[in-house]
DNA sequence: ACCTGAACACCGTTCAAGT
DNA sequence: ACCTGAACACCGTTCAAGT
């Protein structure tokens, strides 16, 4: 849709504008290469007019970044909740959410943990950005509790649950896991070797 | 040290030393971005220079890649032979060699798998990228022989040991498995996990 | 065969000026 | 309070011209 001749000169919303173009365009391309000159030409301002809301574009980054670990906690939280089963049916249930939303939203995950904001402490160590952590640990600790994950430090479970993960994730986004140099299919090999290594060896 | 004056019209290896002087510049930044033209000037060639030996920025990045799967490679086969114990200890040598790799080669790593060259065929997918992967194969199947490590198709457990030690290596990048949010040491109780999702329960 | 210098079309950022 | 337009210092890339 063409923007109107009658565009006023106050957008009224230019915020959230920018932030929803940008995001658009990281999942467009796959990869965390957006121009905050094309953001402003999409939203039909002028190439200085975000500046007026973000004070540089590494801001602008960072804030989409936090609403990404937002979404993510969100996905893994409704995924826990569904799968009213024991506690690694759960954990595998969040573990297809996470990838889900790796598929789902290319851009704006390797934003999220690219290069680019890499080491910002107000992004990774933030609350928003730990969330999605916690989510795994609650459900570590429900498993330990029903006896079915083996009694160890919880969160080396959990970190070793996010690397499996991430590590999953960005390898499918790359190409790497593809059946014929991987296997059938290499990412249900792959938790299942995490859950294996989770579960009690009575489970 | 600043360049001679008399330095001669023809650089002489102007090839190798845009390629070296760009991977020393990757790892300064522990990061994918560098600049043609600063690589350029630190050469002492003029910015064109370069386009004399590589068609554009894209080729040297996927040739500087290359390079790194190579060092990879050689990293992951030297641990395999100095364990010269069983499949597990040589697996687990290995995990910390290829951990090793990318906290030394921050930047060189981070392109290696970034979204830059991201799902590019001539690059994953060639040979030398997957020798490295041809390693960790190959330690499997010896662990399989050995009956130490359970009898699966090797190619999802090997997709599971890439994506393990991928998302550590990128998470401990990022700063993300830091002691007071995941525990005292996040990087062995992960490969821990690992280890044990791969052996076999009588070992 | 290899390199230079000017040129082009971009980009992030700033700032006086407009509404 | 919010936005524009010109300006600055960069970048990747090209190309005629130099050695």
């Amino acid at each position: 849709m063409p923007p109107p001749d009658d565009r006023p000169y106050h957008h009224g919303d230019l915020r959230r504008t920018v932030i929803d173009t940008a995001i658009a365009m990281l999942d467009e391309r796959a990869g965390p290469q957006f121009t905050l000159r094309e953001v402003a030409r999409r939203a039909g301002v002028s190439h200085a007019a975000p500046y007026k809301h973000f004070p540089d574009k590494a801001a602008l980054l960072t804030e989409i970044a936090l609403i990404g670990f937002d979404r993510l906690r969100d996905a893994l939280r409704g995924a826990s909740l569904g799968a009213n089963a024991d506690a690694l049916a759960a954990l595998t249930a969040m573990g297809w959410a996470y990838l889900t939303f790796g598929q789902t939203n290319p851009g704006l995950y390797r934003l999220m943990f690219g290069a680019e904001l890499g080491g910002n402490p107000d992004l990774h160590l933030s609350d928003r950005a730990m969330g999605a952590f916690d989510e795994v640990i609650a459900v570590l600790e429900r498993g330990q509790a029903e006896g079915l994950i083996r009694a160890r430090p919880v969160r080396g479970q959990a970190g070793a649950c996010w690397a499996q993960l991430h590590g999953l994730t960005l390898l499918t986004l790359d190409g790497l896991l593809i059946a014929e140099k991987v296997g059938e299919c290499a990412i249900t090999a792959a938790l299942a070797v995490l859950v294996e290594g989770l579960a009690t060896r009575e489970g």
